[in-house]
DNA sequence: ATGGTCGTTATACGA
């Protein structure tokens, strides 16, 4: 079982991507983020096409999030309950037994910006819908651009972005709150021919010169962590023209 | 590496 997540960046400029990408890859679950479409204008029927179901919580020209799978997906939910947010950030579902949560996590902008504080405010909601997911019963996995990175590893240049927005330690802080609930972080289960980054800047040629984050996650509870057998960053998709910033990354599961 | 690019019912702003 495949479990990928992809910010795709527009979903109306990607969809010849993603469709690609489905048919070479066939996952079977993707969390996508930054559709930056209306539910109305989601391609449900080219993804039908291509063998997926599809649900979203969508909205114009910003955040907007979707889940695709391979099997019926069930029991949708969308926007965390109690956290009043005019922007279109959380999607779950169930696939075949999984219940996902797929996330686009605030940016931030930068640490001193009042943007960073609806941050913290806004994972310190995820962790409690998370909380109340992982206790749902059923093994739950979560797919998302977290818009942060871990650890230093976790950037090109870690005397660089020390401090700086996606690497403050009040994001980590938070992004070690979300595994303490339970969750194993896949990527450690990487793969050796992948490398970790999942965005590059547009600018400057980043990621021509690989000036990478490793951002964007799927975190699993613990009997799907048991089952996780690789990670991996498929680069491909950045290689194309227009591409997204971001690069699919893959969860491999074994029975 | 502080510039340089993308995307959007845009022409400023978010990432």
């Amino acid at each position: 079982m495949k479990i990928a997540t992809w910010n795709v960046n527009s979903l109306r400029q990607r969809l010849a991507h993603l469709l690609d990408w489905l048919k070479l890859v066939e996952p079977d679950v993707v969390g996508l983020q930054e559709l930056k479409l209306q539910d109305e204008q989601f391609p449900f029927a080219e993804l039908e096409a291509a063998g997926y179901h599809a649900v979203c919580n969508g909205q114009k020209s910003y955040n907007g999030v979707g889940i695709i799978a391979r099997h019926p997906i069930t029991d949708v939910s969308r926007d965390m309950g109690g956290f009043d947010d005019q922007q279109k950030r959380v999607i779950a579902a169930t696939v075949n037994g999984v219940r996902v949560v797929n996330a686009y996590v605030v940016n931030g902008q930068s640490v001193a910006s009042p943007k960073f504080e609806y941050k913290l405010r806004w994972l310190g909601a995820f962790k409690d819908y998370l909380t109340d997911e992982l206790g749902g019963g059923a093994p739950v996995a979560v797919t998302g651009d977290f818009n942060i990175a871990p650890t230093p590893e976790d950037t090109h240049d870690a005397g660089y972005w020390a401090g700086k927005i996606l690497c403050s330690d009040a994001e980590r802080a938070a992004f070690r709150g979300l595994l303490e609930l339970g969750l194993t972080d896949s990527f450690d289960k990487l793969v050796a021919p992948s490398g970790r980054f999942t965005w590059w800047d547009y600018r400057m040629g980043a990621f021509r010169r690989n000036l990478g984050l490793r951002i964007d996650h799927v975190l699993l509870s613990q009997p799907l962590a048991q089952r996780c057998a690789s990670w991996h960053v498929d680069t491909a998709p950045r290689r194309l023209e227009r591409p997204s910033d971001h690069a699919p990354v893959v969860a491999e599961l074994g029975t």
